[in-house]
DNA sequence: TCCTTTTGTGAACGGTCGTGCTATTTCTTG
DNA sequence: CAAGAAATAGCACGACCGTTCACAAAAGGA
């Protein structure tokens, strides 16, 4: 019972990290199985249909991307420092490529975005509960003061996590980190704008 | 030698169409024929192999992008509107699903950025082109007059693309046009506030 | 210890993939 | 119209895909 948990892990693990290189499509089973050193069918076995095993994986990205930036973030009282942790967090997730080809969700989103089915479905959920989770903590630091009471948190969620995304697809498309400046630039700019108390934000 | 190149023009438009869905990679010679109803060997002979074929798809993308958006951006003058006339025509572009899969560009992007070879390097140097042609079109509107000498030409094409692209992604995964009125405004603010004369931006 | 359940193996299946090859059709041109 | 070139069809190949199934190893509870 504790080996069978053990050899899934090992699967997902490596799973992520391939599908955030060449997709959750070009993740086949037989691959798998032979940089694993496990034999085809139990690889096969353990998730029922390449199906489950995609949608195991995205759940297992979910999982690392929640630890690596929403729960640290969450960690911190609410109010625009909570909100630019939660942008920086991304950045940093993104720039130490936790996952090899970036952000997983990026890449899972752009492959599945135009293919109905329950793994698009699944990963526009996790992508709707970060977008969520930034638009409430901007809301909240709204509500706090901290923010003009005239700003729309809608509006700024999308905006930051654009400059996010695009600083991800920028530098692993041109292997340059550059774009991670612009992007906290962007960022820190939007903020500052809309702070009630600007000289909370870092330099 | 007409109908060659006639057959080849139906191929790349089918191919760019199945692209921009299911990618780059997805686009299978087999497909392909039984879609268009020749034979597989027809449309591979054409081509010579898969690659130079996912070469071809990308240079005639590149061709359909230019006519959408920006041929017809560089018919006004320079200046912010211009500037402004990139952004919209792109917005255009992607939310009139010139391709069925949303912006072409973004899915291929995605799906090689992590993936060395010469598939990768010509998206690569698709989205470079672009990248200067809205960085120069805001470089320009600077020295123009249009907008404060102070103001960071390429920090303001970043976070131009960088809107228009989430709105792309935002749009296609949920099925679901409100993003694009969130680039919009995020555009807007943004040349607004960098703007000498905002009077002359659309409301 | 024996028995049952869980985990994993190995071989095989039908299918699709990219790619060569050899005809055969279709156009162009003298 | 005939000869030659260009374009397309048809077929076969090896490789890999997801999936199935019968069976062996290992683990756990009685």
């Amino acid at each position: 019972m504790l080996r069978g948990e053990r050899t899934r892990a090992a699967v997902l693990a490596h799973a992520m990290d391939i599908a955030s290189v060449e997709g959750l499509e070009g993740l086949s089973i037989g691959r798998l199985a032979a940089e694993l050193d496990v034999s085809k069918s139990g690889v096969f076995a353990r998730f029922g249909s390449k199906e489950e095993l995609q949608l195991a994986t995205v759940a297992a990205a979910a999982e690392v991307f929640v630890d690596a930036v929403v729960r640290p973030a969450l960690a911190v009282p609410p109010g625009v420092d909570r909100l630019w942790h939660l942008c920086d967090g991304w950045l940093g997730y993104s720039r130490g490529r936790i996952f090899p080809g970036g952000c997983f969700f990026f890449s899972a989103a752009a492959e599945y975005d135009a293919r109905p089915g329950r793994v698009r479905d699944a990963i526009a959920a996790a992508l709707a509960e970060w977008s969520g989770v930034l638009e409430r903590a901007a809301e909240d630091a709204r509500q706090l003061g901290q923010l003009e009471s005239t700003c729309d948190a809608r509006q700024l969620a999308f905006e930051l996590a654009a400059l996010g995304s695009a600083a991800n697809a920028s530098s692993v498309l041109h292997d340059d980190d550059a774009a991670y400046e612009l992007a906290r630039t962007g960022m820190l700019t939007r903020l500052r704008a809309l702070a009630t108390d600007p000289s909370t934000l870092p330099a």
